[in-house]
DNA sequence: TCGCTAAGCGTAGCTGACTACGCGTAGAGT
DNA sequence: ACTCTACGCGTAGTCAGCTACGCTTAGCGA
């Protein structure tokens, strides 16, 4: 019951919300119809459901609800990565991480941001080693 | 039909016959079963549903049958990280790798094979910059 | 020979995810 | 006042994933 994860279609959404703030049926529905076929009852059913989940929530405005998610979008993603990586993984990041970049080559851009991150990590590390001795 | 992805379940039943190469259904249950309930007679139902999806075939030893996987460990767990490196992560690698790690740290072990991987994406980066020119 | 056990199969049930129809209602325009 | 339309809700149905009961068959030991 506390922090309910998402499932596909309550996730692209919940990508809306996060995307626009706050929105109504109408917008999210015009949001999603481009990239998959779904109905604007649809739509309104699983805001209905997300709503009694937790998920998210809505303020009136008019005659309509203008939602909002109550979920943040990092701690969100990292349940359902940690899923992969426990199911499927074992746990064991760097042959996350392989099969990832493996998988889809990062850019150059891509790439440099890694280094910064893996660099970071490196400092953590250090950090961790002098604290304990 | 071409390239069956599986479902959670049968993921737990491939890692064991990928880990034993080959393995009887009392075999399958009795590794299984430590870590989660589960009845015998379930994993043989997912055994023959998972023969005809062609997700793995068996052989007849004696009067019970011997499965083996038909599908590959690495692609198969590539194709279920890609889903949420597409679905989550809208497809940007760096930020799915900067979730993975903060999400577990890496050990120090871990962070020697990462750097290690980096050095290599980046001699394949600098391999393709030289070719195109 | 007679149970006992182990194996596989048929079948059925539950739950969650997903989809959408059709109804009631309440403003908006005329 | 009256239709028209947009909105939300109740409801229902499909499908996949998952679970397990009970039956049949066949070997094995007493």
């Amino acid at each position: 019951m506390s922090t309910p994860t998402p499932t596909n279609r309550e996730l692209e959404i919940l990508q809306v919300l996060w995307r626009r703030k706050e929105a109504s049926v109408r917008e999210i529905y015009e949001d999603l119809r481009d990239e998959l076929p779904i109905v604007q009852t649809t739509v309104q059913a699983f805001l209905r459901t997300m709503t009694t989940k937790g998920l998210v929530a809505y303020r009136e405005k008019g005659r309509s609800y203008v939602y909002h998610a109550l979920v943040e979008p990092e701690p969100t993603r990292r349940r359902l990565l940690n899923r992969v990586l426990q199911g499927v993984y074992d746990g064991a990041v760097d042959r996350l991480v392989e099969g990832a970049v493996r998988l889809q080559p990062p850019s150059d851009d891509e790439l440099a941001k890694l280094r910064l991150l893996l660099a970071q990590l490196e400092g953590e590390a250090e950090q961790r080693r002098r604290e304990e001795s």
